[in-house]
DNA sequence: TTAGAGTTCTACGAAGCGTAGAAAACTGCA
DNA sequence: TGCAGTTTTCTACGCTTCGTAGAACTCTAA
């Protein structure tokens, strides 16, 4: 029950971007804007139902990515964990599912750009 | 299109356990047996159709994930890659995807066991 | 107390997956 | 060379997830 659909990924995406709690209006908005910035090949400036932001943020808060406020009349929804944190335990996911970790590991070491492997480096002596 | 169902992957399971090619009638025994070993609680012994094990060895293929020999009569499949590249492979589908990703590695690096933190150690070290 | 904004309920179509029958292709043997 | 058994392909159905949204219900402000 981890993966998401694309647009409930876009969803997530805009929840992470911005700091503050957003409500299902504000998010139709900026979901009709930021496709329409991408322009031509591809999407094009969707406007969607308000109602269909409000079911993809249902899903999401049932998947535990979204939390939302029903205090407040506008439900105010944000993400539960950062984009980093949630990614992090997305990988921590796919290794967790493997008998031979520390192969997986090896594997993954291997495959990581020469700034990468410096940053990790460095995150594993600060421990 | 990189995550698997249930039977997809108790498939692959077996394909990346056994080091030779199977054919399907061998992996649907496998199946079998591996499903009645689970014993008592969930998966009881199911004898899975041979069409049902091609089926979902067809759609592994299709995914990139088998890799069949057609000369011989009951075709032979295997996996295209290794349980440890194919998982190491996906890790870095999930970082690729995030734009911060140091932030990534950040958190991930440090939920990361001792001993595992070791190994990452050692091998960042022989890089 | 009512109109309008907001939310929940319900639903449909497409795609992915488990499942497998029916039909086609192939092999060895008589 | 033609059949019988084995293997593969084709097709399909039911279930679940996801994009999408109408319809109906529920608030809040005036």
């Amino acid at each position: 029950m981890a993966s998401l659909g694309e647009l409930e990924r876009a969803v997530m995406d805009l929840l992470w971007a911005g700091q503050e709690a957003a409500t299902a209006n504000t998010l139709r908005d900026q979901l009709a804007r930021s496709s329409a910035a991408q322009g031509g090949a591809g999407h094009e400036g969707k406007e969607l139902a308000v109602t269909t932001v409000l079911t993809v943020l249902s899903r999401l808060e049932k998947k535990g990515l979204v939390e939302r406020e029903r205090g407040t009349r506008p439900h105010r929804y944000q993400a539960v964990s950062s984009r980093a944190d949630h990614t992090a335990e997305l990988m921590h996911e796919v290794l967790g599912s493997a008998p031979d970790r520390e192969a997986v590991l090896a594997r993954f070491i291997g495959s990581v750009s020469e700034g990468e492997a410096a940053t990790l480096r460095k995150l594993l002596g600060h421990l």
